[in-house]
DNA sequence: GCTGTAAGGGAACAACTGTTCTACAGGAGG
DNA sequence: CCTCCTGTAGAACAGTTGTTCCCTTACAGC
């Protein structure tokens, strides 16, 4: 079943795979002609029939570029990055009007981090008010776009009468809410239920080392 | 310059954005007209001709599917997961043998966070060895394969005599190496230059939260 | 009313592209 | 020798697809 790919077979691997990665979209069956050095497209045809049935590839019938690599483009999306979250300054709050207008930077994200959340945007962590969570300075976090989060959860708020917004932790108190700072040196805050705004709670965190 | 979207056109970039999330190839220019409900091609045409000249996307002329949304596909990379990292268990290694044999589980990356490192490869991390460096239970950290590392770096070492594989920063001191775990609970241990194997050393963090 | 511009509609062309059909060469196995 | 299988060639067909040309409609400004 699962036989040794011969030399031309793996050469037309490597070449899709080649070329999804410099141009992000698959070849056409005389690109692999020409790529390959190959004499006819029914070459192509009979190669990539033997690399479907193999596993290695997908073919959409009668579609133009329809080769598909398994694990290629899928599973990735694009979120926006509004910009950054320190103690203290505000959030550029994703509108539904902003939503779509606006063409603005993004990150890419791999699926699997998101899941199903939806409305999930980006913001850069600025200081280290989150070390105790293990978000540092320059960490990319992930939140998902809610006005409702769990005790313990971690969560971007909007302070309305201090005009400023914080990643903390959320905690539901009898009358009040407490907002745990993820850092052992600073003290929790407490705030009315009126005076808080939650603009979504946080889902992964991405960092770059080095 | 920077004129406002139509509504249709607002709603032809809307749905080239859908297909290529669903189908991971840009649509044709029919698959637009059926897709918007449009009468004619040239009314796609027409529309896609703004869309270019407002800078919303690009089109690559007499190409198939040749239309690009900016940052689209690119810059996204699968490594493979070769397996967990716990202090005292042994990594699966990267020979140059299975590298492109068995297929692997596989991570979904940004390229931003590789940029240019060559063989990366991921593992999961097991236990709170590292959690001073900002790494928990569970997180998934990229690596790079190379055979030195500088000090101060955080390190996937091999220890030949104990045979067991850990996560620790990398110091040469004067005749010996230390192994500092990121955990100011667990003490440094050093060990001689001949007894260590460098596996690669560590490029990124990505945690999920929740 | 006249004119210019934005937007849409219909049809056609030419190139592109997936697919299929036939033919040929070489080797393995009988 | 014959047959079967694999791999390669060349050509052709039909559907797909980017592009273009010409016409129509709506509307604002004059």
């Amino acid at each position: 079943m699962a036989k040794e790919l011969s030399q031309r077979q793996q050469q037309i691997v490597e070449f899709i795979s080649h070329y999804m990665d410099e141009e992000g979209i698959p070849p056409t069956v005389r690109d692999i002609v020409r790529g390959c050095g190959l004499s006819s497209t029914s070459v192509a045809d009979y190669n990539l029939r033997i690399l479907e049935r193999e596993g290695q590839l997908r073919r959409r019938p009668d579609i133009s570029r329809g080769i598909e690599m398994p694990g290629w483009g899928r599973g990735v999306t694009r979120v926006p990055l509004l910009g950054a979250i320190a103690a203290g300054a505000p959030i550029p709050v994703p509108d539904t009007d902003t939503w779509q207008s606006a063409p603005l930077e993004t990150v890419e994200v791999p699926a699997e981090m998101v899941g199903r959340a939806q409305g999930v945007y980006a913001l850069r962590v600025k200081g280290t008010s989150m070390i105790d969570a293990l978000i540092d300075d320059g960490d990319v976090v992930l939140l998902t776009l809610t006005r409702t989060v769990n005790n313990g959860e971690m969560a971007a708020v909007w302070l309305k009468s201090e005009k400023e917004a914080t990643l903390k932790r959320f905690y539901q108190e009898k009358r009040r809410i407490r907002l745990q700072p993820a850092n052992s040196a600073l003290s929790p805050m407490w705030v009315s239920p009126q005076n808080v705004e939650v603009q979504g709670k946080v889902v992964a965190v991405l960092r770059r080392v080095g």
